[in-house]
DNA sequence: CGTAGACATGACTGCGCAATCATACAGGAC
DNA sequence: GTCCTGTATGATTGCGCAGTCATGTCTACG
């Protein structure tokens, strides 16, 4: 086997012995500075950095990884599409992952693909991956897949075994919580709750987080409407949730079906908030500019996959030190305008010509509301 | 060097020695097995299957990608943001590379971030990817990297060199001059463009694209405000764009501006579309929920990926083949209800309370609007 | 019946690096 | 001076696979 010229017939890569030659040390020399290993002089190491410079040398990563059995990459399992969550979930791990020194590898499953997951993962550890990160987990697969590097479950409970598991998470049900008391204290009898597709643990956190906060104050639990995350399965939900005209309060288990149900209600006639009350849940950037502005809940995306991903790359790097919780991330409840007290009584379904908001009216907003919060 | 126990304590990943052990061949035929390659009688292909299985034999892909020299990766280099484009794109391109039976790399940038671009295609370049994938460049930085493997530049035209550059592109120039000639057509005297940041080659096709339907009608080219994406910027753009009342239509370089600035339109007591036309560009998921119902244009990110991989790949295996040029996508303008023909008469800041929209309200949507046009 | 070719298989080797081990020399302790 | 320890370096080896080449077997055909 020889060594082969690279397709545009460019010369070969140089390699580290060709840098050791140059600087007149040997091949493992090279590799010691490199490395940052220790005993290697001052001048060995300024002549090998100079050969390297001039011949434009890069390590081989394929074969540090041979030799060393480590690919310094980390996979992560994401669901692939575009939605807010999901793609900012895989934006704070990038960055982290570039931060600590390692690479990322990417592997999807889409919704309702069943075994997406397993083979996302299988994917991922065929190619070697150090540690995994599985991002906003859905329940199918996961568990029949024997994985044998450390793991970190993003905004869920750990699910599976593998040797080390460490989770980071939002709190989303805390969080979930406040939103449903933000309503409650506003004076509405009760909450329905949107939620997101059930096999999606984040979406069961926010359901439990609601179901907390009614219990605790004591409220009845009115029957859930379950959505797929989207816009349409808000407006699609509106039919079922307020038909009647009874509900006066809504928390949404993301901001796009918040959205999407506001703009449902706004076509049967109904006013947000004046008739009925919407919070979402992501503070996507838009939500400050919808019309009303968007009564939310903000998860710190970045801060979370920044701090589990410490986590997961001291457990790779030292498997037998002991680690510390996780601490869970603050509470942010963004408080716009699309919730205000409840009606004075329920009001079945108008007829008038409804005025979704006044804009530049004098219009209630709650305490802490802001509409230009997001980017200058 | 001893072969490692994994951290778990595991025993050691088998081999395709063990494999072919087990199988009753040699590890040359295991390799010949797993590749596909010809010369297995059934019997033995049978038998290496049952052993690699048994196993749980998985190949190693640092020693496949030393012995091959190729890593079957692909890099891909975006921006580091949840925005829907970059987002969409990087799904795109994901689910493409899966497809071609190679695995995805990820590194990005982040908004002004000098040498971003150059850093993350070295690191990209350090781990060997048999390709490129540029989405949405920047143009900065690029060039100074010398680059020597095929890239695939997509959403811009190749500006750097390498041994083969091979562009995927949605026409979104195209796409500007219909979202422009739609409001001309409308009977909009002139349509004012609210431009997203000029370094992106994305902003600054969708500005030509503009301008050149602005000139094929006689239109007369009104100063330009470039916004960075967000709504916010959006928001802030409508005091410079819209501050005496005459602008009647605005053509936004995306949605998300598209959504602040009429959400700013709202606020001052501007109707749209009554008194103001509004066209985004991507059409986000949400827009058909927003209110009023944007009128936008639809990327087709999927597609772009999808054809651009394949002539990616197509270039990586057989370097020397011709390439048919890409085909441009079809161009595709959702008009829903931000859009409609001008007011008689320009109307200066109004200062009644304004119906941004009258839902359940007989209003007039053009041709081919569509509420509900999202997932089910 | 002998030989060309297709088919099937395995021995051997090397990809480029890091781990291991051996070595050499310095300076301090005794 | 001898022994030790710490520092600096290099020779050698092997990570696990795929490429190369040699070899063997079987069929087809003159």
């Amino acid at each position: 086997m020889t060594r082969l010229a690279r397709p545009g017939g460019s010369p070969p890569a140089p390699r580290s012995v060709d840098v050791a030659r140059l600087a007149g040390v040997s091949q493992k020399t090279v590799s010691r500075v490199l490395n940052d290993e220790p005993y290697v002089s001052a001048d060995a190491r300024r002549r090998v950095l100079d050969a390297a410079a001039e011949l434009g040398y890069r390590r081989n990563q394929a074969a540090r990884a041979l030799a060393s059995g480590r690919t310094r990459s980390i996979g992560v399992v994401t669901l692939g599409s575009a939605l807010y969550g999901p793609a900012s979930w895989l934006m704070g791990i990038e960055e982290a992952v570039r931060k600590v020194g390692y690479t990322l590898r990417v592997a999807t499953t889409i919704e309702g693909d069943p075994g997406g997951i397993a083979s996302a993962l299988a994917s991922l550890l065929d190619q070697g991956v150090d540690g995994l990160v599985i991002s906003e987990p859905i329940d199918e697969g996961v568990g029949l897949i024997s994985v044998d590097v450390p793991v970190l479950v993003l905004g869920a409970p750990p699910t599976f075994t593998a040797p080390q598991v460490v989770t980071a998470r939002v709190g989303a049900g805390r969080l979930a919580r406040a939103a449903t008391e933000h309503l409650l204290e506003l004076g509405h009898a009760t909450v329905h709750h949107l939620a997101g597709p059930q096999r999606w643990y984040s979406a069961r956190d926010r359901l439990a987080g609601w179901r907390e906060a009614l219990r605790a104050h004591g409220a009845d639990e009115p029957p859930v409407v379950e959505g797929d995350w989207s816009a349409a399965s808000g407006y699609a939900a509106a039919r079922e949730l307020a038909g009647d005209g009874t509900v006066t309060a809504v928390f949404a288990a993301n901001d796009d079906m918040a959205i999407g149900f506001i703009r449902a209600q706004l076509e049967a006639g109904r006013r947000v908030p004046e008739d009925i009350s919407v919070v979402g849940f992501d503070d996507i950037p838009i939500a400050a500019y919808v019309t009303p502005p968007l009564t939310t809940v903000r998860q710190p995306f970045d801060e979370v996959a920044r701090q589990g991903l410490a986590l997961l790359v001291q457990v790779i790097e030292k498997p037998d030190v002991e680690l510390p919780p996780a601490a869970d991330q603050p509470v942010e409840l963004v408080v716009r305008a699309s919730t205000a007290p409840p009606p004075p009584r329920p009001i079945p379904g108008r007829d008038r010509r409804a005025i979704p908001h006044a804009p530049g009216g004098p219009h209630d907003q709650p305490a802490g509301s802001e509409v230009p919060s997001t980017q200058p």
